[in-house]
DNA sequence: CGCCTCCGTGAAAAGGTTTACAAATGCATC
DNA sequence: GATGCATTTGTAAACCTTTTCACGGAGGCG
């Protein structure tokens, strides 16, 4: 049994497509005894309206994509129920898509978005599709977050936090301890957020009287969606003498800490452990990291209402950048260097 | 600039607007420099169809909505990801709905996933909308999870754990250890899942010489959505003087986990305390209740499998119920009971 | 050489809605 | 009762596809 639809609720109620139409959408005036008639033959139908009917003569779908690497990773999915619950809320669905940060999969998914005629994309850009997703913006509306597109003729809004300061007062924290050998686990150098937050590292070290160049022994860069990286730069940059680490995100923070967990390692005493990132739980772990806290739900509640504006005003505004300021949470994994490993 | 249509294309590569849809879907034979010259078109105009026009001409959407209390929970999220992979494997994309468990957002968010004529629907259903539910499973393909509707003629599919045997492992672990007044924190009686967990519950203590009625003290009934539950029920029953707790879900567990934290409980000591499901960064935390281990993941792909299947054949198939086996993860929050504590 | 078959192509309808425009109705006024 | 205007209603086109059907041409066969 197909859907009644408007044509049969016409005629159920005896008048025409058109004046159904305009009882559903209050569209124009209606006499009395019709529009009891017409809500009549609704009920009666079950009828509902056909949105893809509807989105094909509106041109609009009254729907978001939300492209991340992954929705499974607890920052991204804290944010997409808060895009969610904002977007609901002005009439639009929200699409999901998980990219893992693959160039390919990233842009199959925005090309399927498109043909579903999406009002929108929110994406937090793998990086490796700078072209196309300048080109969309220029069509579409687009609100980045995490990751800029580096093109000059980018239309969009972008939020992210304040990753410079953020990482500054890691550092700055560090450096208080009495902590010189501080190593960074960083992420992709080509994606905004690393570069940011080396910038920022690399300032604050300098401020120390610490070069932070290439010679630097204690950088490592791996990849921001993977929890092993994490493990894999701990290694390495414990093992190279490091006597304090940051990593850059809660994913590389999780890696280093289960490698710290694994090998036993005893914190703050033999390593300093802070990250760039909310952990789950963080109150109930053993080792608590020193942390900047991240606003998942903010930042995704402003970036619906920002691609929600930007979609009503047609893609006419000006690029907007918001950025969420950084809190520093002390934990219990970080403290003052060893005395016998101080240089 | 509005996208080219298929009409574009037809004019551009001078053949008719059949011809272009028999290239774009392969759909009958073409001759090879037709072809050639659709394909060349198709790029200088940067043609991508429009999706929208083939639903309401094919009434297919390859749109499956995704119905959730809440996606920002780990359990949902780890789920959500794997729905998302199969499903995009076979062409599918993925709307989420978070509902709180709340029956009209749930009752609000089902309408218009109708109207936008998606395929099929996953959903944890809130317990409230059983005939709405059974009605949409008669003419959409509807695959439930987590729990069940009551109705005799509700057609689809069914994914959960097996509750009922996960259950009786834990409460025959903690009986093992020598615990009588065990409690258990069980989340709104109507669902299946509390249900059937608390019939195992109450089967694993029969078997002990114990008990369970409406007189059993160590009884709390909350909600699964929420984590302050977790906490009335755990501050509830130690002061009773349970000995041992079992939540009930994760979210639960999380509350009685905060608790024991807040309150300095020393555990195994002053309290054992064991859930069902998953906690994240389990092995990083200090209190390591025991576990009855899930597979969001795993559980997620098998519903995506299923709804696929159903949509495939139209909605045919016979109703199918998929129980996961559990798997106890003996934590550190598990202990025998103070000897003065044993009644 | 004529006929039939087969293949490739195009014209047009259909899917469910919105809306511009035309038509019809209602009412007041003279 | 005719006229004019304002309000309500209906008709039909449009949105972009897919697909049925009919047509035309090529090739094979008698």
């Amino acid at each position: 049994m197909a859907n009644a639809t408007i044509k049969d609720v016409a005629r159920r109620a005896g008048v025409s497509i058109a004046t159904v139409s305009r009882v559903l959408n209050k569209s124009a005036a209606v006499r009395d005894d019709l529009v009891q008639r017409v809500n009549q033959a609704i009920e009666d139908l079950g009828y509902y309206p056909n949105s893809i009917a509807r989105t094909l003569k509106n041109d609009n779908s009254k729907t978001v994509g939300f492209v991340v690497s992954d929705i499974a990773n607890e920052f991204f999915s804290g944010m997409v129920r808060s895009v969610e619950d904002v977007l609901n809320r002005h009439g639009y669905n929200l699409f999901v898509c998980s990219t893992d940060g693959d160039r390919t999969r990233e842009s199959s998914y925005l090309s399927l978005l498109r043909e579903k005629q999406v009002d929108g994309i929110i994406i937090n850009v793998s990086g490796k599709n700078d072209e196309l997703i300048t080109n969309i913006s220029n069509q579409l509306p687009v609100a980045l977050f995490s990751r800029k597109v580096p093109c000059a003729n980018f239309r969009g809004d972008f939020v992210d936090n304040d990753n410079f300061s953020g990482i500054v007062a890691l550092t700055n924290h560090l450096l208080e301890l009495g902590h010189r050998r501080i190593g960074l686990i960083n992420g992709q150098s080509y994606l905004s957020t690393a570069t940011e937050r080396l910038e920022g590292f690399r300032s604050a070290m300098r401020t120390a009287g610490i070069t932070v160049d290439e010679e630097y022994p204690y950088l490592y860069n791996g990849n921001f969606n993977r929890v092993s990286s994490g493990g894999d730069g701990a290694k390495a940059l414990y093992e190279k003498g490091a006597t304090a680490l940051i990593a850059a995100n809660n994913l590389l923070a999780l890696g280093a800490l289960q490698f710290c967990h694994e090998q036993h390692l005893l914190l703050p005493e033999q390593l300093s452990l802070c990250c760039f990132g909310r952990i789950s739980n963080l109150d109930l772990l053993y080792i608590r990291p020193t942390c900047i806290e991240q606003y998942p739900a903010a930042m995704g509640a402003r970036l619906a209402e920002l691609i929600i504006e930007r979609i009503e005003s047609k893609n006419t505004l000006l690029n907007r950048e918001i950025r969420f300021p950084t809190l520093l949470l002390p934990g219990n994994g970080t403290g003052a260097p060893r005395a016998d490993s101080l240089s």
